[in-house]
DNA sequence: CGGGACTTTGAGCAAATTCAACCATTGTGG
DNA sequence: CCACAATGGTTGAATTTGCTCAAAGTCCCG
């Protein structure tokens, strides 16, 4: 089983992006040029036509971003609101002490923000190399009164997040460690599909610390569930940045899907 | 400190309501009447022209519901989608084994269910008597591409709902019992002052079972965790239907908020 | 006054965490 | 070029938090 694992797994070269925790951008003013954009179909501009489109190209400019930059930070004046084109994002929320719950991973036609909030709701950081559209809040706004089938897709968009972090309640509420596990899994597997890869392995570019705080568990115990997955002929471990889904139909029963 | 507390400790008679899980209404072909709503003001309809809000009435209708009434259930084709006038309702999800995950607790002025989800996504229960605005999903999908406002009120809605459940999401992941049932007693104290009540008094109409099912513990352990706020002085125990917030800073320093 | 549902309290248990050590990979500097 | 430090991951032992099971208490009705 060669090389069939998504670009995801590619790390930018430490030392460039490494940081204070700073914001750390390149972002270029080169147009967007939403016509030719590979997150298109999926993405909030996908039902546009061509002439809206045109519109919201001119609000746009692209932007990228290496691993552990941050997109948008918590409890800042929300500037701007991104798109992802490529890589992926964790989204998470921080307590005084510093515990922390990533509420979400976003890739590929992904919207991060949300234009009504003027504070943003939680910190966006890469987690890969990240590619996005970048707009500013203001400008989004006063388009979406303009064309109308893009609140109409915001709307949706936003639906489905909704939907997800119901099920994600479930999950951190009511599922075990094992559950959980099983429920990521499949979670990451469809994620990977729904942006059009194929293959048998599934990326899990994101460390355990991070697996760990979506999943409400400590990384021992998403390291110990795992193990005890493979001793189950369940998945097979590809390093610690992929793994096989071996028998997805039992991982579904146990995820409880 | 007497007749304060807000009407939603008032339960129905028992037997009236009590059932096989079978949906339960007592629908009303009564107008709506959307322009003396008491409501109004939180809800979808508040920003709407008088003009619009004609047009809302006829598409509404009035529903009452009692305890333990279904309003709409998980899995089910959606056909209906309520604009909650006043009670309280319970929003939930099930796993096949029973577990119970509650997403949201609803009241005066919430929105339940999403326009664009042919299926609706959990259960909606009556924990008291519930009146509510009644919309034909396809209705109201139409009007909102009529009526501007409309999708727009209804975005910032499911927002603030996001918003909820990644805290809510915070709190089941990363906060122990006793922070739990802080952030839930803050909670509530909150949604009645939106809902426009005074007083000390904070009610919990819902059940110790419906408090844990919300929070990711069991009853007992939500019972033994309020006894030791009550023991810290932090709250007193009226009855299991209300508390008063003793300590509101040191709840609030607890939950983290 | 009695029955039933719900809540509280208690004791023992189990799942996951904490603390600690070890391992693997990778990049750095001698 | 290789030793070694640093980072992240895995494994183990002890501890803890919250759960399970059990029993008693309370409240609200009729």
């Amino acid at each position: 089983m060669p090389a069939d694992i998504p670009d995801l797994r590619t790390r930018p070269t430490p030392g460039s992006g490494e940081g204070t925790g700073a914001e750390r951008r390149r972002t270029g003013r080169t147009g967007p040029d939403c016509v030719k954009c590979e997150a298109r179909a999926l993405s909030l501009c996908g039902a546009l036509r061509e002439e809206d489109l045109t519109r919201l190209d001119r609000v746009a400019s692209q932007a990228e971003f290496v691993a552990h930059d941050l997109l948008v930070e918590e409890g800042e004046v929300a500037i701007h609101l991104f798109n992802v084109s490529s890589g992926l994002v964790k989204l998470y929320k921080l307590l005084s002490d510093g515990r922390r719950q990533i509420t979400g991973f976003l890739g590929k036609g992904d919207f991060i923000g949300f234009p009504f909030a003027r504070v943003n709701a939680y910190t966006a950081e890469a987690v890969t190399p990240v590619r996005g559209c970048r707009f500013s809040r203001p400008d989004l706004v006063r388009l979406m009164g303009e064309v109308p089938g893009l609140e109409h897709r915001l709307l949706a968009s936003i639906g489905d997040t909704l939907a997800a972090a119901q099920e994600q309640m479930m999950l951190l509420g009511r599922k075990n460690a094992r559950e959980r596990l099983a429920s990521f899994l499949i979670l990451q597997a469809a994620r990977q599909e729904r942006g059009g890869y194929v293959g048998e392995r599934v990326a899990l570019p994101m460390s355990r610390t991070d697996i760990a705080d979506f999943l409400g568990l400590t990384t021992e115990t998403v390291s110990r569930t795992l193990t005890q997955l493979r001793k189950d002929r369940l998945i097979d471990i590809l390093g610690t940045e992929a793994v096989v889904l071996r028998d997805r139909e039992q991982l579904e029963i146990i995820a409880q899907a």
